[in-house]
DNA sequence: CAACGTTAATGAACAGTGTTCAATAATGGT
DNA sequence: ACCATTATTGAACACTGTTCATTAACGTTG
């Protein structure tokens, strides 16, 4: 019997994967078809269809990838108080959305995925809503922690979803920044007054 | 010279954007073709192109209607305190969109609209944030009551936003509703703690 | 070394998509 | 009755994701 050779198979799939997010951030979602891919690594939309089952696959592991890259900034953050680290915490959020506007947006946009969301998925989002959580409990509040870490993300997310397809100026003229670090300090203000 | 007929164009107008709705929502924006259109109202997608630009004016024309009938439902609101009545906006603004999660959700997604936006689309966002500015004013905030109105929309969105595409279980099991409650009782906290 | 079995790459093909446009049909005014 | 104007049609174009039989390349085995 012979073996599988694949040679350069898992190069050509990190090319690919990297062509896709040059694509997405040159172009946009729309940018990001199997031709073009085919097309940025020199071969052919049947050899895509080889490395990864759909394109919805090829987005997916670009989204991995990001989830990794935000996970890593987030572990870099280390300041002394509560407040400075959920500052800091927005700071990298909101920066690195800005700096990758098409890939997440395609992050939110991308097509149904279909059924459950792979555990690494779910446990990568679970451990940034963590990390989160850490610096709220230190504020002593007297609810759940992770409720509030959760509902400190989605006010933020707000603001994110909206930046990243660039409609975040039809509903105000303040900067995604100033509106995130606006969030965290409302979060503090009303875990102070003993409210949650 | 012959004048211009236009028997039933306004009325078949009307009905491409009701079926257009109806797409929408039993199949999802993928479900919203042309040819689907035309079939849906028995003509042709040559008689779409003439009653719309584009596919993307027909998705503009299913979005303008929706932001009327939110104004219509935010403009029913009356209730005696600005707490009740931030309340009461919040919960419009969410039942409203889980109604009709497809077509919001095509409102965020749709395809990139060509430079600026019409004017009545502006207009109709800018009354909602006014009503919405309303009662925080009322409840004498140190800072603009315009920003924190436009900060507490933010807020409301990032919630409606990630449940119109069903992703909201991937970040927490709290229910929108009680989510967006939260945000309010916070913001009404913070003014009143001075902070804002 | 030659032959085999396995694997990967290819590119044509299929069923869709939005969109355009010449040809056709229908109408209201003269 | 005729004609200018308009609306409708459906074929066509250039795309899209996706599939799959064919072809080419390789590692192992006899």
């Amino acid at each position: 019997m012979a073996r599988p050779r694949r040679y350069d198979h898992d190069a050509l799939r990190g090319q690919t994967v990297e062509a896709a997010k040059r694509l997405l951030e040159e172009g946009g979602p729309t940018a990001l078809t199997a031709r073009a891919l085919a097309k940025a690594v020199r071969t052919t939309p049947g050899t895509i269809y080889n490395l990864f089952d759909s394109m919805s696959a090829v987005l997916q592991e670009v989204n991995r990838q990001a989830l990794v890259d935000l996970a890593m900034l987030v572990d870099s953050v280390r300041d002394t108080s509560p407040r400075d680290r959920l500052l800091a915490l927005a700071e990298v959020y909101v920066s690195f959305m800005l700096d990758r506007r098409e890939v997440w947006r395609a992050f939110f946009e991308g097509p149904r995925i279909t059924g459950a969301f792979p555990d690494w998925y779910l446990a990568q989002i679970d451990g940034l809503i963590a990390r989160i959580a850490q610096p709220v409990a230190a504020l002593k509040p007297k609810g759940d922690p992770r409720l509030l870490a959760e509902q400190l993300l989605l006010s933020v997310h707000g603001i994110v979803a909206l930046a990243a397809i660039e409609r975040l100026d039809l509903i105000t003229k303040q900067k995604p920044m100033d509106l995130a670090h606006a969030a965290v300090e409302r979060m503090i203000t009303a875990i102070n007054a003993g409210a949650e």
